[in-house]
DNA sequence: CCATCTGTAACTATACTGGTTACAGTTATG
DNA sequence: CATAACTGTAACCAGTATAGTTACAGATGG
């Protein structure tokens, strides 16, 4: 249970989310369709509605909505929402300064890791909810 | 210590081996600059040696070399060897498939992971490990 | 034979993730 | 106003991956 599926998650919430329109949908429902506990799905709704791309209401027939159209959410938005960590790590004790090869290669995979988080971020930031909605109904007929 | 960490000790290990040239390296020396066990290297290195990128000799005054010129050995084989496992996973339960986003959304998602470990791949197939020693080098300087 | 080194199994500590319970706070509606 | 129905969060548990460590079998050069 160590694998990090808080996107997965995030991008099926959003879906059902964009298909109930303009409606308040619980988080019971939602938990029933990604098969998990309510708790965990209202945990990344508070960060989805902290990055804006939702809006909650509590109280008697509350819920949450989309902020934007689905065309709007780029995943590339809902990638950094749930901010997964990186692709690779560091070392976390970090290299011995006293090689030369410990003393650059710090900076070296550094700038790579952001490299590759902008690379990602640019593959992400092609598609937008509404492709993943389209894409959900053809693999669905 | 649960982010995954060994393409970046991968990587300091090939850039050790890689300036000692046609030397023999003991684990124990690589684990001086990385900062970590013997053992953690020899885990490594022996992924490393699964894919043929280095080979090693057992045996009084063995040691690990690298297996090609560090030009031919890109970063994305060096990705591919220790095999990091995938940039967001999918939720291990399964979606409901009772409902119709539950029953779609699956594959979309297995298809994007596939795509942005694509998109990765091409990013560090870009760089080599010559490529990492000349940053080294510089940022040394 | 013996010192030296790799390869690998086994165990531990740590930390992250998701699952669950519990409860305070908010809000329609009768 | 009282109540039922939600969200938001804290707190705790369980499972698991990672790295660190010890231990030891096996190989190899001198």
């Amino acid at each position: 249970m160590a694998a990090n599926s808080q996107f997965s998650m995030a991008v099926h919430i959003l879906t059902m989310l964009a298909t109930a329109g303009d409606e308040n949908v619980k988080s019971d429902y939602i938990a029933g369709s990604v098969n998990t506990n309510p708790v965990v799905i209202r945990r990344i709704l508070s960060q989805l509605n902290a990055a804006g791309l939702v809006t909650s209401q509590t109280g008697a027939f509350g819920g949450t909505r989309l902020a934007k159209p689905p065309s709007e959410i780029t995943l590339c938005s809902i990638y950094k929402a749930v901010s997964c960590g990186e692709v690779f790590a560091l070392h976390a004790k970090g290299p011995n300064m006293d090689c030369p090869v410990g003393r650059g290669i710090e900076t070296v995979l550094c700038d790579l890791q952001k490299e590759i988080e902008k690379s990602v971020g640019e593959k992400l930031g092609q598609y937008t909810l509404a492709t993943v909605i389209e894409k959900v109904s053809v693999a669905h007929v």
